[in-house]
DNA sequence: CGACTTCTTGATGTAACTCAATCCCGGTGG
DNA sequence: CCACCGGGATTGAGTTACATCAAGAAGTCG
């Protein structure tokens, strides 16, 4: 991670995308900014945690390894966004997870000892962030029984809405650089058998592609592949 | 559930294995404590939320929906532990969960606006809510990946290590009583595989069978199953 | 004792993983 | 400028883990 020359506005740290203004002050006292290359790793599961990132610019993985070849991807922290902060934690103080660069992109760090002191004198903070962990874990918890019961075909289809909700739409597509391998991991999935979907569900009508981008065409049947429709027996 | 007539020590009241002093004094004032039977819905997915549960006694499966007849648990709230802390969320005012007693068991409930007021005022205590929402985050994580790249075995296998740790040994079996159906829900697989694996594992001479319950005969062996053996090609 | 779950086992189906071969395309160097 | 190379994209075939279905056995409760 090259340490950036260039100062950033302290306006871009959010927490998810709830502002927290009460932030502001504490990080242009105490930041880094680093510019980190695309496919960059940030940090990697077991290293030590040595404290928290915002999002000034680019997206990021937030991903698991499994064994030496497989990795799910969690979460990709957008713009403005927090990560590292899974490493907070009464228990250990390790990182369980990695952040890796899906494009060229610069961050910002904050030592942990001082983001801990700030949110032990800040309590909206630390409301703020319980109420931010509550509702990654709510999600987390969505994604864990749809990896369970719901068939690959409905979570690339849920993938796909996400992604272009969350990243919207820019030249007829969906507005994020994702690898094929990385779709795959994000859905829990080998790269074959996403691949596969991706083309029934161009030839269902659902989706086109345009170049290595996908565009949604008809949301709501892809919302249908969403539903649990075994249940209507 | 039933109003419960008997009056429970405060002294009961964790956050997680974590005790939460600083809680105590509020419990006393605003407190309703229940009665409620074994298999007995505490409250389900979709209601609106009322306010958060401390469990004084009993075991609380936390469990998630699919269709009208496969679930996946999340996790089993034990004596001392918050559940319903889920509902806490900045978007919405529902549950995204359900909550079922897995034996009769008293809980002590805590309305929402009450325990809203009690985290802005107490930053200790939405400090380490913080912390407790960290950690199972991480656990939740954890567990999604598992499910996404660990056979049934690996997963059945790690649960009864989980189970074993977390409830201890009572005549010789793993202390908590959960159906076969339940542990097919806790490991995301159907009844019937669950069955096999368990003979599998009886027949490996990893585990023994104690009436109904699980007694963990060779733990080295099981954790083996819990392994990324592929990674070591 | 009979009805009713829960357990147990076998047979069968299938979604998804694995492995391997070929194709395609952009980059590189002669 | 074109031939060559390498890595991702694409497709096929085989395998496997797991779900599903079905049906009998064994508890268990009124």
């Amino acid at each position: 991670m090259k340490i950036s020359k260039k100062e950033y506005p302290t306006q871009n740290c959010y927490v998810s995308s709830n502002c927290l203004p009460e932030w502001l002050p504490a990080i242009n006292v105490n930041k880094k900014i680093y510019e980190v290359k695309k496919g960059e790793v940030i940090f990697k599961e077991g290293d030590e945690v040595t404290g928290v990132y915002f999002v000034y610019d680019g997206n990021i993985k937030v991903h698991k390894k499994w064994g030496s070849d497989k990795e799910l991807i969690l979460r990709i922290a957008t713009k403005g966004g927090i990560f590292g902060h899974r490493g907070l934690s009464s228990k250990s103080n390790i990182y369980p997870i990695s952040a890796t660069a899906l494009e060229n992109a610069t961050v910002c760090f904050i030592d942990l000892a001082f983001f801990y002191t700030t949110l032990k004198v800040n309590l909206d903070l630390a409301f703020k962030l319980m109420l931010f962990f509550a509702d990654e874990l709510q999600e987390s918890e969505r994604k864990m029984r749809n990896l369970a019961h719901m068939t690959v075909k409905g979570r690339v289809a849920q993938a796909l809405l996400q992604l272009q909700e969350k990243f919207g739409i820019k030249d007829r597509a969906i507005d994020i650089i994702l690898s094929r391998q990385d779709l795959a991991s994000y859905v829990g999935a080998t790269y074959e058998t996403v691949f596969r979907t991706i083309n029934e569900l161009v030839l269902e009508n659902c989706i086109s592609l345009v170049g290595k981008s996908i565009l949604i065409t008809d949301n709501k049947k892809l919302e249908g592949f969403t539903l649990q429709t075994e249940s209507v027996k």
